[in-house]
DNA sequence: TGACAACATATGTCAAATACATATATTGGT
DNA sequence: ACCAATATATGTATTTGACATATGTTGTCA
């Protein structure tokens, strides 16, 4: 048993982007300490990616420069910052539900 | 977009069982105000049910007493409170993971 | 009395989300 | 020349959740 938010993964990366530009990879190495996650699975992000990409959520360039192989490097758009700010709303009433059902079990443990 | 707890209907569902014995549909109508979703899906409930009693988590006996047709009534095992401790835990440190997002994210903000 | 609504449990099926596996290419080091 | 690390990508299975429908019982009221 792990208590998950579904699609976390979403919000986090889009809360990494809004903090600068970053490639796959990066995120890759990023994410697990903000989502809490111990991995995230690497074909389904840059899946993601690509799908927000088509929502216009995110924008991307390939980068030559620096070492190493080509990066796809993502920033966030406009309406990818609307879509965190959503995603924060979401979040927080979420919250708001657990906070709710812990009360009620700690009620139940004392009564 | 709407930020939901992966399967918070079997927490929820632990938790109304270990405020006492209830039957099926009349959880239906006890979830959704303790679990935040709009409705549940009966039939995914009746299901969950099942299972949970296949892994010996809740127990249930035909009621044949009372008005209306015979209801399947359910109650909590000792795993099924020991279940509900790990949700509880769980949760817990979901919600400490999207405090760590949302304080992260308000810093961005104002940053 | 017989039709209909409400109660109650159950199964079928599809889509979305996640997990697991593998492919492919480039670069740097030894 | 080879291997490990970096980087992106696709294939597929499993799990979770959503939507639909089936089946039987009881109460009521026309």
């Amino acid at each position: 048993m792990q208590a998950r938010i579904e699609r976390f993964v979403e919000p986090s990366l889009l809360l990494l982007l809004a903090e600068g530009p970053k490639h796959g990879y990066e995120l890759l190495d990023d994410l697990p300490e903000l989502s809490g996650e111990q991995r995230v699975d690497l074909g389904n992000l840059y899946r993601l990616l690509r799908s927000l990409e088509e929502e216009e959520i995110v924008s991307s360039q390939w980068d030559d420069s620096g070492d190493g192989p080509a990066k796809r490097v993502y920033w966030l758009s406009d309406s990818g910052r609307e879509l965190l700010d959503r995603w924060a709303d979401g979040l927080r009433s979420a919250q708001d539900g657990v906070t709710a059902f812990l009360e009620r079990n700690e009620k139940r443990e004392r009564g």
